[in-house]
DNA sequence: CGATCCGGCGCC
DNA sequence: AAAGGGCGCCGGATCG
């Protein structure tokens, strides 16, 4: 389906399975009210030009779906595994590609926007399919085929249509969770942020922050030094005799002055003013509700992203204003050591993925080879799985290689294959960007310069960009089938996910559905781990707990 | 002057 | 304990 160009209407048609027309085509004036009458009716998988363009002005109108198949982000991961990263992937190019027509550029993405703007139409894309100077329907058909070619071309066709599905049903999931919004007690984000920073002043900082630059200018017998300027402080150090490289948290705690302790509470507190102080609040939460933009995909390893808000480092600190509605509860479920046991999932080593049939798999590991030492069981896996080079882990980096040579085996292939400029993949085939190293040699302008991600840098930085893809991006796509299934198994009640950051999912319901949406959770789970890797031994346990206040959970 | 870079820190 | 992966956001510093 289309929306027209800035109005209410659109047309429909029925695709067949290879995406050729099986039906006639139908103009409606109200596309989300035929929209949600055809939903009720059979529950097609809909397929359209982008549900982040589309699907927020469908649930403005009160109108859900189920399925989708989204054309953008299918385009954006065919490409990718292509190895053509990066091209445009709206519906124009990805048309004007399959007819070898100029390509245009990609819309620009909106700016952040906090909520209360008034939406005009109620499709008001001006930039979208709907104002292009082609038959956007007809255009929905052949690249939706296209796509569907494409995808049994891959390297693994059935893992990859798992990924398509995943990445359109999280689609969905994101716009209907920016659109519920995390519940927010902005009362009691407003007494929290006078407990710790004092009352908020007309202008400058509050009496807080006052103090602490007053302790801070004390300490090191200076006037005027602002805390919040890294330049000043290195320098005001050296005056002092004590020379610091910078001025992060880690390093200073090492560092004896008396300036030291009100710095760091001076930077604490300041993050949480500047980031999530009065000014977030009022500019992102309105009607009790936190609404953030997330991004599904956004990333390259297909973690979300958000789009203003931050919703994915609310801090700690500030996680008491986020309360269930009165006779509600929030069901938080955190997916403990994902990404270990991703890595025993996709690597096929048979002995650690033993290990992570366990609850706990640095305690397990630490039981069959690191003598019980679990701290150093968890340094070993995680320095294998970001590519640590130095320090206290690098003999227990050692025993990892000895005990389980297929997993190391697997991180060190992804992390060489990087470092030659190739291209690595996840389990379910997103593919990692290109070398800028890699995008000369083709011929191709290499993005920003200094794109480290990219390898713009080092070679073994390219090498630990790519050691950790496979992980990441794998690990996020176990999530987003979780997210996926989840969703599924909540329609039809009253309980509705409000909150998803990378491996950990809130869900808010009433009371009486605790108990049916923590078994959900869990089946979920369990669903998402059998869907990716079929019959392994590797189990993804969840922390699940029951809070009425997201600052308990845990 | 605005645009952009960068240091620093929040989260995973 | 050390400082390795991915982000977003803020303000200061710097550039044009």
């Amino acid at each position: 389906m289309v929306p027209d160009a800035g109005g209410r209407g659109g047309r429909l048609q029925d695709l067949g399975a290879d995406g050729t027309a099986a039906g006639p085509v139908r103009s409606v004036a109200d596309l989300a009210g035929a929209i949600g009458d055809r939903e009720a009716a059979d529950h097609p998988r809909w397929v359209w030009p982008s549900t982040a363009e589309l699907y927020p002005a469908l649930l403005r109108a009160g109108v859900r779906v189920g399925r989708c198949h989204d054309l953008e982000l299918t385009e954006a991961l065919l490409s990718g595994h292509a190895g053509r990263w990066g091209e445009p992937r709206a519906l124009a190019a990805a048309r004007a590609r399959l007819r070898g027509l100029p390509v245009p550029a990609d819309p620009p993405p909106r700016q952040a926007e906090p909520p209360g703007f008034a939406q005009a139409a109620l499709f008001e894309s001006s930039t979208g399919p709907a104002a292009a100077d082609f038959d956007a329907l007809e255009a929905v058909r052949e690249v939706y085929a296209d796509q569907l070619r494409r995808l049994a071309l891959t390297e693994h066709p059935g893992r990859f249509r798992l990924l398509v599905a995943a990445e359109s049903a999280g689609a969905l999931v994101g716009a209907e969770m920016g659109h519920a919004g995390l519940p927010w007690r902005a009362d009691l984000h407003d007494q929290l942020m006078r407990e710790l920073l004092g009352p908020p002043q007309p202008v400058g900082p509050p009496r807080r922050l006052a103090e602490l630059t007053a302790e801070i200018n004390a300490a090191f017998g200076s006037w005027g030094l602002h805390p919040d300027s890294p330049a000043e402080v290195v320098r005001a150090f050296a005056r002092a005799g004590v020379d610091v490289p910078n001025t992060r948290a880690w390093v200073l705690r090492k560092v004896d002055h008396p300036a030291v302790r009100p710095l760091l509470e001076y930077k604490e507190l300041y993050r949480i003013w500047t980031a999530h102080g009065w000014a977030w609040c009022d500019a992102w939460v309105s009607d009790g509700r936190f609404r953030p933009e997330y991004v599904p995909g956004g990333v390259v390893s297909g973690r979300w992203a958000t789009r203003g808000g931050g919703a994915l480092q609310v801090p700690k600190a500030v996680r008491r204003a986020v309360v269930a509605d009165p006779g509600w509860q929030f069901v938080v479920a955190d997916a403990g050591q994902l990404e270990p046991r991703v890595l025993a999932a996709i690597s096929g080593d048979a002995r650690f993925a033993a290990a992570a049939a366990a609850g706990d798999l640095y305690a397990e590991l630490a039981a069959n080879s690191f003598d019980g030492d679990r701290a150093k069981a968890k340094v070993a896996l995680i320095g294998a799985m970001y590519g640590q080079t130095g320090g206290a882990a690098i003999p227990a980096l050692a025993v990892l290689r000895n005990h389980y040579p297929t997993a190391f085996e697997f991180v060190e292939h992804a992390a060489r294959v990087g470092e030659a400029n190739g291209l690595v993949r996840s389990w379910l085939g997103r593919t990692c960007p290109p070398s800028s190293a890699a995008l000369r040699d083709a011929g191709l302008d290499p993005p920003e310069e200094s794109d480290p991600s990219l390898g713009g840098a080092s070679g073994r930085a390219r090498g630990r960009f790519t050691r950790n893809f496979v992980v990441q991006a794998t690990a996020a796509e176990w999530a987003l089938v979780l997210l996926a299934t989840l969703r599924t198994a909540l329609e039809g009640s009253k309980a509705e996910m409000v909150l998803f950051v990378h491996d950990e999912v809130v869900v808010h319901c009433p009371a009486d559905e605790v108990e049916r949406v923590v078994a959900a959770v869990h089946e979920s789970a369990a669903t998402a781990g059998r869907l990716l890797f079929g019959d392994t031994a590797v189990r993804f346990p969840l922390d699940v707990s029951t809070v009425g206040a997201y600052a308990d959970a845990k």
